[in-house]
DNA sequence: AGCACGCCGACT
DNA sequence: GTCGGCGTGCTC
């Protein structure tokens, strides 16, 4: 049999961090059935294989014979993106000044991105058995004394339900074990599903849900009213408000027309009990998406929202890319926490990229925060969103007092004042707990006098100077002025000066030595890396094993500690004079929420703040007004300083084996005048050198979003004629979120 | 990004 | 004499 057709090429978008398409040959094998845009193929690319999305199909081409090689199949599944995500895809592609390929490749889950072809489809799924599972208990404590192996394992599938037996095995399960359970009838067997969920199915439990207060009412019905096309909607509800309860009936209705549920939640902002809170009201689909998954469970949400079989997705940021079929509204929690925006290679925002998802599909989405960013706030006070806010609390909880220490004042060892010592061994005394905050995220510190507390400032800005250690220097971040470390306060003489935010180091043995007889846990990063580390650590904290928590950022976030009722912040100050001018609100951020964390309404808390500035306007605003008018007062700052909301930014970095490399290809794309933007640098990253790489940073900005892109494409033409375009590696951050590193 | 190609130091 | 270090350059 002859095959006639003509010569059929494509051009592919590639997963490498090139702006541009590839064109491939298509072999007359592969002609048919028709190729599809959006469908992935397997191509040679420098001597790899990779998975690449075709992007035109034509039957000519302009690339020199001998340089093209041809596709080597495709990957035939009906897993190719819809003309719809395609068009997502690119918009976020666009917007971000990002290679699409590699846009496609985060978009996709592992297994599809991986060139073998994969059967989930017929894979039997194990869940645990909800329904002997509540009645149970005794016959799991047993399984604990008799049989922990398979105590594990149904441990494990409760952890990752839908796993599949060659997931189970390669954890070191047997066969065996895996039967015991099943046939204890502990956990069953499910085949992926197929059909869209239907409303009618689910059996709404309303035992729980909560009769709306009037403010609460009023936003459901606000947001409800507008159902069918794209409005967003601000919430801003303080802790208590009931901001889930609100949620939960506006998903309910949307539910109810069996239309499908986005839900994105910070990193580890999806705490077992707000999952507990949506499986007990619907008895509808609920899929996960999150860093705790393996890649057989992400695939399987990934096919639940494309099969319209998935009536909720509950995920962190990168669930903004679930290829929903029928999208009735987008929920984004905590929509000011840092961990939406991506950093590292693609540096999309989950809260943005939700946004133009839910313009696109013209449905409405709902950001919610007790302390929205700034971004957000403007938008809603500007108009541009609906803002509604949620002020009463229906439960009687009070929120903790927030209240300064002044460090000017009193010495203090290791971080810790008299005050706070004080206030340590009354809270110990009376058998509460104490959680201590270590500041030390990577503000770029500032250089203070210990004794009259002047900030070391560049005087043409007026700006605190950064202090880059390794090289003794004070570098404006604003006007990229240097100047050598000086030995002396111009202010005072003394020679007593120290980067803000620093001298923690020892702390944890000298509390430890303080409080003998108590037992003192750290919670961060490296404690909790192993899987399940900080679930064990967090239950030895509420079996009250521990009195004393030192922890980071992370602490602040989904958990509440009801018998910790005294919360030390021990350094502000590193985040008042930032040159990263979203510290102050970060800071601002966190102090809110740990508030909201500590103490119950029987036992208030307490949150002591050790500042050597307690007079600092921001400060005063925020605990004797609280952080709505906090933010109001420093938005006016921020406009009067051209400072994001009222400005856009974009941040390019660069980074090579010499530090000249970098500040010298920066300092070339300068040349280029730009309209309506302005640059702030080349000047040396806060962490200047990072694994042998000396890193530098430009910052174009402008009072428009518009010229803002058209100046990024200009100065994208202009780096491929770069002469050190090949001697540093760059990249782009459209709305820097952390300018510190 | 990742891989190949290419030119200089310490080792079976 | 080679194995391998990573600098440079290219990928349809």
């Amino acid at each position: 049999m002859l095959d006639l057709k003509s010569a059929c090429y494509v051009q592919v978008a590639v997963p490498v961090p090139m702006r541009q398409l590839f064109t491939y040959q298509v072999p007359a094998a592969l002609q048919s059935p028709p190729l599809k845009i959006g469908e992935r193929v397997i191509v040679p690319f420098a001597g790899r294989n990779l998975v690449a999305v075709v992007m035109h199909i034509s039957d000519q081409c302009d690339i020199a014979e001998h340089k093209l090689k041809a596709i080597t199949t495709r990957q035939s599944d009906e897993y190719f993106f819809s003309s719809q995500e395609l068009t997502f895809l690119q918009q976020c592609a666009a917007y971000y000044h990002h290679p699409i390929g590699e846009v496609f490749h985060q978009a996709l889950p592992k297994l599809l991105r991986q060139s073998k072809t994969i059967d989930i489809e017929s894979t039997e799924l194990y869940h645990v058995n909800k329904s002997s599972a509540r009645c149970d208990v005794p016959l799991l404590q047993a399984l604990q004394k008799k049989a922990p192996k398979q105590f594990a394992l149904y441990q494990l599938i409760a952890q990752h339900q839908g796993i599949t037996w060659a997931e189970i095995r390669s954890l070191g399960y047997s066969k065996a074990q895996l039967n015991g359970l099943y046939n204890k009838t502990l956990i069953i067997t499910k085949k992926a599903e197929d059909k869209s969920f239907t409303w009618s199915s689910c059996q709404l439990n309303t035992q729980d849900k909560l009769s709306l207060s009037v403010e609460q009412a009023l936003v459901v019905s606000s947001v409800l009213q507008s159902q069918t096309q794209f409005h967003c909607h601000l919430l801003e509800g303080i802790t208590g408000s009931g901001k889930t309860e609100v949620y939960l009936q506006i998903i309910e209705a949307v539910l109810a027309q069996n239309k499908q549920v986005l839900v994105i939640v910070p990193e580890i902002g999806l705490t077992p009990q707000t999952l507990n809170r949506f499986e007990q009201r619907f008895n509808l689909p609920i899929y996960l998406h999150h860093s705790g998954l393996n890649d057989g469970e992400r695939l399987q949400t990934w096919l639940a929202a494309k099969k319209g079989s998935a009536a909720i997705i509950i995920g962190t940021r990168s669930a903004v890319f679930s290829p929903l079929v029928n999208a009735g509204i987008i929920i984004v929690d905590e929509e000011h926490d840092n961990s939406l925006k991506q950093q590292d290679s693609f540096r999309y925002h989950g809260r943005d990229l939700a946004i133009l998802r839910a313009k696109q599909l013209n449905i409405p989405i709902i950001l919610g925060s007790a302390t929205p960013s700034f971004e957000s706030l403007h938008n809603a006070l500007s108009g541009k969103y609906h803002h509604h806010r949620l002020l009463k609390r229906p439960s009687k909880s009070k929120e903790a007092k927030i209240e300064l220490v002044n460090m000017a004042e009193q010495i203090s060892e290791y971080g810790l004042s008299e005050t706070l010592k004080f206030e340590i061994k009354q809270t110990l005394a009376r058998q509460e707990q104490v959680l201590i905050f270590l500041n030390r995220r990577g503000f770029a510190p500032a250089l203070s006098c210990q004794e009259c507390h002047e900030i070391i400032a560049c005087q043409r800005c007026n700006k605190a100077y950064t202090l880059h250690q390794q090289q003794q220097l004070l570098i404006c971040h604003h006007c990229g002025s240097q100047k050598r470390v000086p030995k002396q306060c111009f202010q005072c003489g003394s020679v007593r000066l120290l980067p803000l935010g620093q001298g923690t180091e020892q702390l944890e043995q000298k509390l430890s030595e303080l409080f003998t007889h108590y037992s003192a846990v750290r919670i961060d990063r490296d404690s909790t890396r192993r899987k399940g580390a900080l679930a064990k650590l967090l239950q030895e904290v509420s079996d009250k094993k521990h009195q004393l928590l030192i922890g980071t950022q992370m602490l602040a976030k989904g958990h509440h500690f009801p018998d910790v009722t005294l919360v030390a912040v021990l350094d502000v100050d590193g985040a008042l004079f930032s040159y990263d001018f979203r510290a102050a609100e970060q800071m601002a951020q966190l102090l809110i929420q740990v508030a909201g964390r500590a103490g119950r309404a029987s036992k208030p808390g307490k949150v002591l703040v050790q500042t050597r500035y307690p007079q600092h306007p921001l400060l005063q605003d925020l605990i004797h007004n609280g952080y709505h008018h906090f933010a109001q007062q420093a938005l006016i700052e921020r406009k009067l300083a051209k400072l994001p909301p009222f400005s856009y930014q974009v941040l390019i970095r660069a980074e090579a084996n010499y530090p000249h490399y970098p500040e010298a290809f920066l300092r070339a794309l300068t040349q280029q005048s730009l309209a309506h933007c302005e640059y702030a640098g080349p000047v040396p990253a806060p962490m200047e050198k990072k694994a042998g790489k000396y890193r530098f940073h430009l910052i174009v900005q402008s009072p428009q979003r518009k010229a803002l892109h058209f100046a990024i494409k200009i100065l994208l033409d202009n780096i491929k004629s770069n002469p050190l375009n090949n001697k540093v590696r760059w990249s782009i951050d459209v709305d820097p979120a952390d300018l510190s590193w």
